[in-house]
RNA sequence: GCAGGGGUGGUCGAGUGGUUAAUGGCACCGGGCUGUAAACCCGGCGGGUUCACACCCUACGCAGGUUCGAAUCCUGCCCCCUGCA
């Protein structure tokens, strides 16, 4: 079988790492922010302006679980896959539902064959695997595949954290294996696809695996060569950002990631601002997603060179300057704080629209110069100018 | 003019003798958000002194009165709404 992806690493300084990851529906240079887009929307950005240059997203995420609950997986069968039910040629990828064995914490019950999860719409009892994420996830059609884990919260003790890793060790072996099952029966009932799509989609999907073992580095680092042994086209970090303390969240990125296999893309999974981002990029990942510049960016928080800024405080009311001075956005070439600000507090969509844009525009911008600077040998500078200047604070 | 209803903090609106600086909503001010149960959640919101515990003022149209105690009861006045003339 053809490959899934193929990974070149074309530029080190450092552990920093510059490549392209070129999967079935093209070319994404690394390292990358993919944009979450949970429920077949990145909320409050139409498809063509992640397109265009401003933004240039090219791959953003869906979440099986969401989808799977609504509208199903039959409906997006029945519209020709996740691509063409939302509009979206570029890559996708789709987080398992993992991540939900977590944020839906109150919600499910955990065995050794799955996760009973009440429905958080309708209160029902929904029944997800390993076997049925990778099911979902192969009828999604998504271009890289997300095994099913248990995502541990980040205070698990060390007793707790082991036997939830080595369920997740368990459950990536199951899902590896009802992964490869669905490639054959995919290949065989062929998804309708528009007819370059067709030619590209004699690639498989690609599928990535996941080291948990919470803030614990020996169960971390039995994790990743447990997991490594299974053997995956891509390897994240699973299991942070959800409650540790951020210094453990550090530990972890910096013992396992220059751990990941080299010529592999790594993937730090819910990561983060963007001086996380830079600083996880100096230790080696390559990919990234988070929900910060989106959701903050409908609740009203600018992410800016110059750190935070609040668009509801008072202080801007009158502001006639960009969010950022230094970005080059159309936000903020066309629009003042003080209207932003205005349209917050009017509680008008838009508001929402101009800074999920703007925030996004910041995020992948940033990914360009730092890909940019490692490109050049630069990366060190680059990471020390960026991290002062958004500590500087929002003037 | 007569009859009825009503005037509460930025605003709308509860409260009809005693845990009252006064329930709620909105507005306003501030904070949070990291593989999205999130266009959401939390906090503050009469004024003054204090780092703080706390203390002192001023408040329910205006002015008197009853009462140990009044936004709540009584009297007068002012204003608004509805109906009838």
């Amino acid at each position: 079988m053809d490959p899934a992806i193929t990974f070149e690493v074309t530029a080190l300084d450092g552990q920093a790492r510059s490549g392209t990851l070129t999967t079935r529906r093209g070319v994404i240079e690394t390292p990358v922010f993919m944009p979450v887009g949970t429920a077949g929307s990145v909320k409050g950005v139409r498809f063509e302006e992640l397109e265009a240059p401003d933004l240039d997203a090219r791959i953003i995420l869906g979440n099986t679980y969401h989808l799977w609950l609504r509208p199903g997986i039959e409906t997006i069968k029945a519209c020709g896959g996740l691509h063409r039910f939302i509009g979206w040629d570029r890559a996708l990828l789709t987080d398992s539902g993992g991540f939900q064995v977590w944020s839906l914490g109150s919600l499910r019950k955990i065995t050794e064959e799955g996760v009973e999860f009440r429905s958080h719409l309708d209160g029902s009892l929904q029944f997800m695997s390993p076997e049925i994420s990778m099911e979902v996830q192969a009828a999604l059609g998504s271009d890289i595949v997300m095994v099913f884990d248990e995502c541990a919260p980040g205070k698990a003790a060390h007793d707790e954290a082991r036997k939830s890793m080595e369920l997740t060790t368990r459950w990536a072996r199951r899902s590896k294996e009802a992964f490869e099952v669905a490639q054959v029966d995919n290949l065989r009932s062929g998804l309708a696809e528009t007819a370059t799509q067709v030619n590209n989609l004699r690639y498989r999907q690609a599928l990535f695996g996941i080291v948990q073992g919470a803030t614990h580095l020996d169960l971390r680092r039995e994790s990743l060569a447990r997991t490594v042994e299974i053997g995956f086209d891509g390897y994240a970090i699973g299991g942070l950002s959800v409650g540790e303390e951020k210094p453990l969240m550090w530990d972890v990125t910096s013992e396992i990631a220059p751990l990941l296999p080299a010529d592999r893309p790594r993937y730090l999974m819910g990561v983060g601002t963007p001086e996380d981002l830079v600083a996880a990029v100096a230790l080696g990942v390559d990919m990234f997603d988070c929900v910060l510049p989106t959701r903050n960016g409908r609740t009203g928080q600018a992410f800016t060179s110059r750190g935070k800024l609040n668009i509801k405080n008072a202080q801007w009311a009158r502001d006639a300057r960009p969010l950022d001075q230094s970005c080059q956005c159309s936000v903020c070439l066309r629009h003042t704080r003080a209207y932003l600000r205005h349209l917050y507090l009017a509680g008008e969509m838009l508001a929402s629209i101009l800074l999920t844009h703007h925030n996004l525009a910041f995020f992948l911008d940033t990914m360009r110069r730092v890909r940019q600077a490692i490109r050049s040998g630069n990366f060190t500078r680059f990471r020390r100018e960026f991290t002062e200047a958004v500590n500087s604070g929002v003037e």
